[in-house]
RNA sequence: GCCGACGUAGCUCAAUCGGCAGAGCAGCCGCCUUGUAAGCGGCAGGUUACGGGUUCAAUUCCCGUCGUCGGCUCCA
């Protein structure tokens, strides 16, 4: 969430609410296991709240089942929320058996820390809210009374594990995720808002839509594209290199694996072994998998002396990488083991850099513009105070570069303090899809590490050695990842450039298979990308299997198409477009396809 | 990796208390020859994820491994 949307939804009558119904919670879990229930922490957060619990055995969703009764029955009590000012020491004694709370009280008398273990300023004033039977360590706000909680405008949705203050060495509590509206009205359409998300997960669609599979047999994380996936992506790399070689990139191409002594010079193994598979052993020599294209573009950057005139040289790759994710993580096509970016490096002058990242910027917008994507939200990031290569000052220049890039590029955004890379700051690009959801895709960074540590050159018309400046980027980031956002952006139902099957000949009878095949084939020569159904079916189950594969077209032909030299265009909306010809479809389609409509 | 749930045919799911593993869809074969979202009939499809244990008997109970899902942590 945006700073100042996240500032107003603090002050909003919804934060209250979600905020009062954790409470409730809290009060009935109490109950369920007396005596025995720690209780952790319990924030409203978007479209909900949760509440972290240390309790004797797992919740099951029968336990959520009665909660929710009990929460009821607690809001029917018409309880106020009453707030009181306490010591630290008086926490310190009601809190005595609440472990997790006395933390928190013990950071809140210290200062530096909030209730939530957020860091802060000043030290505050430590407040408690009680209702009914149940009082929590609370800055609050809250709802007056529980008559102000709608009883049928809340649902305790899962139960998941969470680290004690986020931290994996600390224990691990259940938390309890809930959702709460002003109006049962509200609540219906979050739910329903989810049902229609879980309809479009890329996952569902991928098997349903035969676009990728994940086999047991290979390994998780690692995808594997069957051809109408096979399809789409090959259309849109096609895209994307026609879009480059315009843009004034080259393209190279580089091997999966690299010697050990590549990435202790670039720095891998320094700062990213984690990330990396372990080495494989050849003839006596460490090889590892590459987690990047970087190091392989720096050597052709090397592989010959650059001159001031070469440059920019922008090289760019769609590049599969490997790197290791932990198990928990993996997630569908989001979040994969093996993956291909569509990656460049760009190696500039100085003087060159600013004009580098317009160009950069305004190219990735295009591109993301161009897969229907309008929305979008940018963040710059930048040095980590921990976790960052070469010298604080010499972050500043490109730091400032990479602003007013944005500033001129006109898009919204905002600073991610400290989450830049090692080797220096980036651009981060979001789109918000058509859910309303936000998915990071494009990244641009800029990189003062590797050139010097891999000694780049150029020869200045000083004819002096001088440094060259190093840009990284990926647009669509990696291609799963974009596919995956794609796939669930259209709900399956690609525009017909993308679409794999852009049209489906439905034959009514068996007669009418041979005008079919000799359409399709006029279609093709046209470079429309066609099958013809020649199952000896009903027309309406092949009307309904084609709108299920959601193919853009479906064309019905029978004795009067045949006889008028006609298609019958139907549309996946339904729309029933009546008989044309053979080549004003091929028109019609080539157009959508030559504006990407 | 951690917490929890789950794993039965290609897919979606069923199988009483531990007692011969089943349906729909998809596939294949046949009949029907059809006008805008499922025509009818038949056939085939299984090491119940994998390995071990308990038992006369395990899809069912126990242990381990692998995998999936929801989160947490992580994502240079």
């Amino acid at each position: 969430m945006a700073a100042g949307k996240k500032e107003q939804y603090v002050e909003s009558t919804l934060y209250r609410v979600r905020h009062s119904t954790a409470h409730v919670m809290a009060q009935a879990v109490m109950e369920m296991f007396p005596g025995e229930a720690k209780i952790a922490i319990g924030p409203p957060i978007e479209d909900g709240f949760y509440y972290d619990f240390d309790l004797p055995r797992p919740l099951t969703p029968e336990d959520l089942e009665s909660l929710e009764r009990r929460m009821r029955e607690i809001i029917a009590g018409e309880f106020a929320f009453e707030r009181q000012v306490i010591s630290a020491d008086e926490a310190r004694q009601m809190f005595s058996d609440q472990p997790y709370k006395i933390e928190l009280i013990e950071g809140l008398d210290a200062g530096g820390f909030d209730e939530y273990g957020e860091p802060i300023d000043e030290k505050p004033e430590i407040s408690i809210y009680t209702q009914d039977t149940f009082t929590d360590l609370c800055r609050g706000p809250h709802v007056p009374d529980t008559k102000n909680l709608n009883p049928e405008a809340f649902k305790l949705l899962n139960v998941a594990g969470a680290y004690w203050r986020g931290d994996e060495a600390r224990p691990m509590l259940q938390r309890i995720y809930g959702t709460a509206w002003e109006s049962a009205d509200d609540l219906e359409q979050y739910l329903w808002k989810l049902e229609e998300a879980q309809k479009r997960d890329h996952r569902r669609l991928g098997k349903d839509l035969d676009l990728f599979t994940v086999s047991e047999a290979v390994g998780p994380g690692l995808i594997l594209w069957s051809p109408r996936g096979g399809m789409v992506r090959k259309i849109a790399e096609d895209y994307c290199r026609d879009e480059h070689e315009r843009g004034g990139y080259e393209f190279v191409y580089s091997p999966h694996i690299g010697k050990a002594h590549l990435w202790e010079t670039s720095g891998h193994l320094d700062w990213y072994q984690d990330g990396m598979y372990a080495p494989l052993d050849i003839e006596g020599q460490q090889y590892y998998l590459k987690p990047m294209n970087c190091p392989f573009h720096v050597q052709i950057y090397k592989s010959r002396t650059r001159s001031y005139r070469d440059l920019p040289l922008r090289y760019a790759e769609w590049g599969t990488v490997y790197r290791y994710e932990r198990s928990g993580v993996l997630h569908g096509l989001l979040r994969v083991r093996g993956f291909t970016q569509d990656d460049a490096h760009l190696f500039c002058r100085p003087d060159q850099m600013p004009q580098e990242i317009d160009r950069v910027l305004e190219f990735s917008l295009n591109i993301l513009r161009a897969f229907g994507f309008k929305d979008f939200q940018a963040y710059l990031s930048t040095r980590n105070s921990e976790k960052f290569a070469g010298d604080p000052a010499e972050w500043e220049a490109p730091t400032e570069a990479l602003r007013e890039a944005l500033e001129r590029a006109q898009i919204p955004y905002e600073i991610d303090e400290g989450e830049a890379t090692f080797y220096g700051p980036k651009i981060d690009l979001k789109l918000r899809d058509a859910l309303g959801r936000e998915w990071q895709l494009s990244t641009i960074q800029f990189d003062f590490n590797l050139p010097e540590r891999f000694d780049l050159a150029y020869v200045g018309e000083d004819g002096q050695e001088h440094r060259p400046y190093m840009i990284h980027r990926a647009l669509l980031g990696s291609m799963e990842r974009f596919m995956g956002v794609l796939i669930e952006h259209y709900a399956g139902a690609f525009p017909v450039w993308l679409a794999p099957v852009q049209a489906v000949l439905i034959p009514i009878a068996d007669r009418h298979q041979a005008y079919a095949q000799q359409v399709a084939a006029q279609l093709k020569d046209g470079g429309l990308r066609v099958d013809v159904d020649l199952r000896s079916d009903r027309m309406n189950a092949k009307i309904r299997d084609a709108q299920m594969q959601k193919v853009p077209y479906m064309l019905v032909v029978g004795d009067r198409e045949a006889e008028a030299e006609q298609l019958a265009v139907r549309l996946r909306s339904g729309e029933d477009l009546g008989a044309i010809s053979i080549s004003a479809f091929i028109e019609r389609v080539q157009t959508e396809v030559r504006k990407h409509e």
